[in-house]
DNA sequence: TCGTTAATGCAATTATTTTGCGTTAAGAAT
DNA sequence: ATTCTTAACGCAAAATAATTGCATTAACGA
């Protein structure tokens, strides 16, 4: 991961790891596909192998790398105007994501690679900081602190089980029942 | 998986199946294995590649299958003599073992494997059995039905969030913590 | 005990991964 | 702007891994 640190990361290097890109997530797109292979990958995004695999090392490392890039949101949570409304509407789009066809197998190539024990942290801490923007909204207007944490375990944790160990992701009604276990939020829900 | 469940179950094919599946396991053993390639396993047991690639088909469906093994338990939970005393041990000894580095090495085989998308709730159904045993326990001393679903997600998904995305295991009174939220075990705890 | 054939071994073929070396171009210095 | 240094790339050869055809072995039913 952070390839993008390197000594020299503009130019043609940046514009190769963008083909690279693309073309991962294209061949990830198509359907039961089942040979995303690096030299498929290469040919694809117009780059000869051995620069994928002296950039990333690993097919497991470059899917990893897109798949970090990939669960990072790209834009800051609604603002509905509650801490209850802000959550229910993050959760309902999160279990959206993570549940579809594309979020599963981002899922099992950040864990899939035996290199990078960081990378489901990465995107632990991208849930985190959600959360932590809609805590400090909720302080902003005046309303109890919520419990991040609190949320991770209640809300989070079982939404993430339920879809990677059961292959089910939880329904609306589900999603509010976790939500109502949570304290913080105050007794109405 | 479920190579045993082949026409030709016994005899030699058990016994090659055994050689890989040990070949496997010590490989995994000796920290800091980067290696853990189809050929580099056959020689170890003493056995053809081909023969590797035509019953398991790849590497990670191999690792999975070795995965799923393991995490069968291998005994019933132990018998405190309360539903809360079960409870506290198994979780002990879950955390234990989940956390550890094979453990962890065994989860990431199990998601590895992109085609064994049933993989994973297998080990889901190992944690269900056993919770379910606990229960059915419980009830046969005249607890109060222990709510299974409810440990699933107060208990057991938030100690798998933390062991795969913060790779920080819980410590013992933070799953006390957990377990405290278990209403179905009564309030007193 | 024999016959059938699934499972394995071996070896050739094909695909992937690694590596040496020349070339290109990013970024620093002038 | 121009030059210099060298990181990153492309190409091709070499090494390694994955696939496949065919012969052999042995599991299991008759």
């Amino acid at each position: 991961m952070a390839v993008r640190e390197g000594v020299r990361c503009g130019g043609r290097s940046a514009r190769i790891q963008a083909e690279v890109h693309k073309a991962v997530k294209e061949m990830q797109a198509e359907a039961g596909r089942d040979d995303l292979t690096v030299p498929a990958i290469a040919a694809r995004a117009g780059v000869t192998p051995s620069t994928i695999y002296r950039r990333w090392g690993t097919l497991a490392e470059l899917l990893a790398d897109v798949a970090v890039e990939r669960l990072r949101p790209i834009s800051a949570p609604a603002d509905t105007g509650s801490t209850q409304g802000d959550l229910e509407a993050w959760i309902e789009q999160y279990v959206d994501e993570t549940a579809s066809d594309v979020g599963k197998t981002v899922l099992r190539d950040v864990f899939a690679n035996p290199s990078g024990t960081n990378n489901p942290s990465q995107c632990c801490n991208f849930t985190r900081e959600t959360l932590e923007t809609i805590q400090a909204r909720g302080t902003a207007r005046g309303e109890p602190p919520l419990d991040v944490d609190e949320v991770l375990d209640l809300v989070v944790a079982p939404i993430m089980y339920r879809i990677l160990f059961n292959n089910i992701p939880p329904s609306p009604e589900q999603c509010q029942e976790l939500l109502g276990r949570v304290r913080s939020l105050g007794v109405k829900a």
